[in-house]
RNA sequence: GGCGGGAUACCGAAGCGGUCAAACGGGGCAGACUGUAAAUCUGUUGGAUUAUUCCUUCGAAGGUUCGAAUCCUUCUCCCGCCA
């Protein structure tokens, strides 16, 4: 693979970027790198806060796989240090302070997921406190003095919220130049992420000019929209699909992207080509999705459960079948009838009695496929009867006798 | 250090003495429709209660008042400007 023409390799490494400085720059390295014999260093700095990796992260994860394909190396840096220090903006509540032990669970857990993308083999793990932890305040001045206060407002959101007058901390500040220098540390030859990471990233071109390196190749990917369509994908936001939840889950949660946003899905999530798309565009919708859907979940999970969650997800939502497998539930009042709401809370299908009773006023309760609409009703139940509240909440009676 | 601005339900944001469990938007939930947990439309969205009603909630604690999210006092936190 190494051995792959320089031209074809560059295109390939930016195949699907937004920003690319510079592919001429990345030709002369992959050169050098090929006459020297080594393999070039992609860098990727994740941040254990949020220990669920997405298919937000997999836009980028893809990535890395192609470069470890061509026979680059990874470079996964987790942020460890970063995390432990946490974010005071008020504004993020997506970076909590973490303790060590956290930090640590996370980071484990954080690399199970990546290597379901990721080669093992050719990624090297380093976390950042390794150089952070033990570093004299005095350097970190000296670190500072490479940055003004002007390069630091050129970034986007920095310059956008001090022109509305919000507040920037300076711990925020510091947080590009913390990335920048992990590149130093670790003499990065290209550096990878989000669109958002743009100016991070040529931060680190300056700082390991400064250190005498020679400058990153720097790549940015599109951020994908999570489940709204709007919104990056995100943890806190709601709207992601993770890579560690059940294929169910991801069946589900795929289909319910809008029609025109699987598109993009295809595109940065599956790294279908342009001739793929154009050509899927003419199904239908509802069998392309399907198809999306099946393919993220085959890659995570296999293509036996994913054809499985696409066929369970038909029975349930199309033929509005009852789900092969659900939860059972044990009522304490064996024998007895119940009051509806009662029982809805009981058995965990609504949080309150308030929003029980909304449920069944709305038409949303079924037993064994009857709707029932009258709050007030008894019910003595049976064994193996079916308890559904609105399209995705069903529990199976037990009552043990 | 000086001067201003702000804190409202899951989020954003109105309200500025009673008609406020609190407009509106987003999100969530439900229903209809369907091609699906798309789109669209409708309803709903603090807790207890069949309802009447009661309880808790508008940064915290006190106070004024028949009555406060709304007025006063103190406090906490946040933001900006000037030094």
């Amino acid at each position: 693979m190494m051995n792959q023409p320089l031209e074809e390799q560059v295109k390939i490494i930016g195949a699907r970027s937004v920003d690319f400085v510079s592919p001429e720059e990345l030709h002369t390295k992959l050169a050098q790198a090929a006459a020297a014999g080594r393999p070039l260093r992609v860098k990727y700095g994740a941040d254990p806060s949020a220990p669920d990796i997405h298919l937000g992260h997999v836009v980028g994860l893809n990535k890395l796989r192609e470069c470890q394909d061509l026979g680059h190396t990874v470079v996964f840096i987790i942020g460890d240090f970063t995390a432990m220090i946490g974010d005071p903006s008020g504004k993020s509540k997506t970076r909590p302070q973490l303790s060590r032990e956290q930090v640590m669970a996370n980071a484990t857990s954080y690399q199970e997921q990546v290597f379901k993308v990721l080669d093992p083999d050719h990624t090297e793990v380093r976390f950042n406190s390794e150089w952070f932890a033990t570093m004299p305040f005095e350097e970190v001045i000296r670190l500072s003095s490479h940055v003004t206060v002007a390069q630091m407002l050129q970034r986007d959101d920095f310059a956008k919220r001090y022109g509305e007058n919000q507040p920037i901390s300076l711990v925020e500040f510091l947080y590009p130049l913390v990335q920048a220098y992990d590149s130093v540390m670790v003499q990065a030859d290209i550096e990878l992420g989000g669109t958002d990471q743009l100016f991070n990233l040529l931060l680190g071109r300056e700082l390991q000019k400064v250190f005498k390196q020679p400058p990153q190749t720097v790549l940015t990917l599109p951020l994908l929209e999570g489940l709204d369509g709007v919104q990056k994908m995100s943890k806190s936001l709601g709207n992601y699909v993770g890579v560690a939840e059940p294929p169910q889950d991801q069946f589900g949660k795929l289909m319910s992207v809008s029609d025109e946003l699987m598109w993009r899905y295809y595109e940065l999530v599956l790294c279908a080509s342009a001739d793929e798309i154009t050509a899927g565009r003419q199904r239908h919708p509802r069998e392309a999705k399907d198809e999306m859907a099946r393919r993220v979940v085959a890659r995570f999970h296999g293509a036996a459960p994913a054809t499985a969650a696409s066929q369970e997800f038909a029975r349930v939502f199309s033929e509005r079948a009852h789900p092969s497998d659900m939860p059972e539930w044990q009522p304490d009042t064996t024998g007895h009838a119940i009051g509806l709401i009662t029982l809805l809370v009981q058995a965990g299908l609504a949080e309150s009695n308030g929003a029980a009773r909304r449920l069944v006023m709305q038409g949303g309760v079924r037993l064994d496929d009857e709707r029932i609409t009258d709050p007030r009703a008894d019910i003595t139940l049976r064994d193996g009867q079916i308890l559904r509240a609105g399209k995705r909440k069903f529990v199976r009676i037990r009552t043990g006798s």
